[in-house]
DNA sequence: AACGTTACCGGAAACGTTGCCGGAAAATTG
DNA sequence: CAATTTTCCGGCAACGTTTCCGGTAACGTT
């Protein structure tokens, strides 16, 4: 038996006057006589009176919740966003409701089927790595709720979506390793309904052309994003008889496992192997050797997707979703060789 | 302008019969014909229907909602934690509200007041490094919401507590450490307000004693969480006439930086200088060397914590508050030395 | 035929807010 | 001093549910 709480209706009583004019007191509307008001703020604090925004919420039609589903938080990548909307969002005042969809199609959906029940305003989402139908998604939209997509999403989807140019940040991971003197780079990529997959793909591919490289299917191999699978997919690379020089990773657990396969391997890293990946987890930063990596900027795009959010939420209909693209920068560390000034650019290509 | 959701209003109408009947079908109470609670679910199932639970919330002065809040989560401990609470929180059908204090007491009250408007059922904490008052979680529990402490709690605080045993698991540490043969053992300790650093250092300085090593306050450095004072630190070790010889270090961000410092400084770990870390973030096995550390049981402490909690949510005051102590495991990694049989202990001591 | 029982259903209040609208008292104006 | 404006306040409906309570119709029982 929970104490109840105390109301407008309490302080209404205590002090004699109706419930509209405590209300209008504390959210100081006008028509309020400023010693009532002094009188019900004072009276509020005394009572230690915290505002039921339930109530407040189905009177307005408003929750001032912002809706987060991204697949996991284990990794920093996605807590670093949300770290970005979360400064974002509490400056405009809103709260925030925050589920991880595990990677599964299944909770995603449950959790956006709790996220419509909670009425949210609004809702920011990273796709599961499984989700390849959107059904679900657009009976959100259908509802008049915005989403602003990050990271995941799909072309086909409305919607406001905040990402990093994947394309030019891994054309720039792979020309750099190009420029370091290697030539068979293999690519551990993402799942592949994944949209960002496919860009970082595409970038991957052409910086090869462009150095007139070879582009072999069999370098190629999708990750998934699941555990183990990359510490598989490296050891395959190890058991060519031609093996790469070089790996471009498509983020960064995935760069972590393979890292840890080299070393079980006993591979020098980078004197056989080079690594490069697309990431931004600190762990970078320190594992052995640190690893040379296409940074995002997080923070900025948690900020930009929430920033998005709101406007979109307080503008309505009128708001046309945009496209953010934020740049990605490449940070040189440990894990590739240094740039040998002769084999920039193959004699073959020049 | 959002357009209108539907409620189970429509579906009466559509139906003509009255908003209690549908309510009934809807949550298959008693007192409904097997027809027309198909009939209505059919209906909600093709309008898309999705309960409107702020208004059921208003009404059953219930949220089944449960607020967390953490000091951060970009490192990964009260990201695993939570994942735990999730699981277990969703299978009662409780949702959860989750926000960061940022390690500041500021923003934890700002939190708090938040989750008092929001009408959570209940709150999971870990209190930021800051805290040193404790009237606003008082103000939460004087409401009659319950509240479940985990990993940072203040002894003086009523509620369920979810803890490790860190005395327990911070004397094996050092314990093993002089196993190695170590003899000059610093400790890089967590901040001072909280109940968990002093449990950890008594566990140091009851190792100490066992073994009849010299317990010396210049190589008990607390670090309170703060980023470069666990580097500030090891430096100030480092620079000391006599370097100690092994380095016992609170929790894992701490370690890392620990562990930076160390390299730039090129000692050799562990033949100069071992470290131990009580901790339990996945860094501590792909750092170089990997770390050997005290680690917890996360996932289990959130599940801990969640059943607590509902537990008492829904048994009310009836519930006695209890605490539930988890336990550690020492994981040898490489980061320390090898047991030297014959320095196991020292003859001083037998 | 009168009554009790059962099976369903509808009305209405309540949860705590907010905001419109009208009204009374006070202040200003001619 | 009357007329008008201003200032302030209270009543009331509404947001979408849930649930208590009572009512009606159909059925079975003597």
């Amino acid at each position: 038996m929970r104490s109840k709480q105390t109301t407008i209706w309490d302080i209404a009583v205590k002090l004699n006057i109706s419930i509209s004019t405590v209300s209008r007191a504390l959210r100081n509307a006008g028509d309020i006589n400023p010693e009532t008001k002094k009188a019900v703020l004072k009276l509020a604090d005394e009572l230690d009176y915290q505002p039921n925004s339930i109530a407040a919420s189905l009177r307005n039609s408003k929750t001032n919740i912002i809706g987060i589903i991204v697949p996991e938080f284990i990794h920093s990548y996605f807590p670093r966003v949300i770290l970005g909307v979360q400064e974002e969002a509490y400056k405009s005042g809103y709260k925030l409701m925050i589920s991880q969809s595990g990677e599964s199609l299944e909770i995603e959906k449950e959790n956006i089927h709790a996220m419509i029940s909670s009425r949210v305003d609004g809702l920011i989402m990273a796709l599961s790595r499984e989700t390849d139908e959107y059904d679900h998604i657009r009976s959100v939209q259908k509802r008049g709720i915005p989403v602003v997509f990050f990271n995941r999403f799909a072309d086909e989807l409305q919607g406001s979506k905040v990402l990093v140019d994947d394309y030019k940040g891994a054309f720039e991971a792979v020309d750099y390793l190009i420029k370091t003197g290697c030539r068979r780079i293999a690519h551990l990529a993402g799942p592949e309904k994944l949209t960002m997959s496919g860009n970082r793909i595409n970038g991957y591919i052409d910086a090869l052309k462009l150095h007139g490289i070879p582009v072999l299917e069999e370098l190629i191999i999708p990750c998934d994003f699941m555990e183990g699978k990359a510490r598989q997919a490296t050891q395959h690379l190890l058991n060519m008889p031609d093996r790469p020089d070089a790996i471009f990773v498509v983020n960064d657990p995935t760069a972590i496992e393979a890292l840890i396969c080299l070393k079980e391997n006993n591979v020098k890293i980078p004197e056989e192997i080079s690594l490069v990946c697309f990431s931004n987890a600190p762990h970078s930063t320190f594992v052995d050797p640190p690893l040379t990596a296409v940074v995002q900027p997080l923070f900025e795009i948690g900020k930009t997707a929430a920033r998005l959010l709101i406007e979109q939420i307080t503008e309505g209909k009128a708001f046309v979703p945009s496209i953010k693209k934020l740049e990605t920068e490449m940070v040189i560390r440990k894990s590739t060789r240094l740039v040998s000034p002769a084999g920039q650019f193959p004699s073959s290509l020049r």
